[in-house]
DNA sequence: GTGGTTTTCAACTATATGGTTCAATACAGC
DNA sequence: GCTGTATTGAACCATATAGTTGAAAACCAC
């Protein structure tokens, strides 16, 4: 426990269910109900669910009368998107080498 | 088990030492002799990681005599990136907003 | 204050994860 | 074939994770 803040995250992001309630509330807070709702679990397993998304810090709740409304803070995956940049060279190399084998096999006409 | 393909690839790169051994990786192909030396982890530890890495298709093994020398393979983390994607808009939204704001406090001086 | 709604907490279960140690496998060199 | 080196497998342990159910907390409406 207590790990690093990028590995905290990125287990957050390691479900479907909890990448689903990401995309929901990329559209707009939601209550803990709605989320639940396309989901054929539990309320309190969603709750759950959330509570990891907002230790990660990827989820903000709220809290008016016996709602508690989530949003979603993207900020967390600034830091994915600078983890990954170090490594976007490297996949990008990859492409480019199959589209100049491709374009070879394609009998050097890379007009 | 069995998870869709994106979880097992979030879930491999949700651990430090996978990250560690991913990094060293991309410097170039490596033994797991070599891989593990930094860490103070038995080798069969770092076995298991590398397993983990393997089943997420990020690292591959070649054999040769009783070396299995590893490598990276980048193209899993494009499935990232693409989900990333979905969200980069977000959080660059935020920081203009933070921008501007800031902006703002400077009093009006953004020339 | 009673009743209904929303959400979480607590206890529990099953399985997964990350590590250990020691034995086994696979190979090279002699 | 024996020895040394590199790597994995098997058995085991402790803890974490993902779910369940049922009760409790917080609030609104009446």
């Amino acid at each position: 426990m207590s790990a690093d803040s990028l590995s905290t995250v990125l287990s957050a992001l390691a479900d479907p269910t909890r990448r689903g309630l990401l995309a929901r509330l990329a559209a707009g807070e939601a209550t803990v109900s709605e989320l639940a709702k396309p989901y054929d679990m539990s309320m309190a397993a969603i709750s759950k669910h959330l509570k990891v998304l907002e230790k990660a810090g990827l989820v903000e709740q709220s809290h008016h009368a016996q709602y508690r409304p989530r949003k979603l803070n993207p900020e967390p995956l600034r830091e994915v998107d600078v983890w990954l940049a170090e490594y976007r060279k490297l996949w990008e190399a990859r492409f480019d080498r199959l589209d100049h084998y491709l374009r070879h096999l394609q009998g050097k006409s890379d007009a």
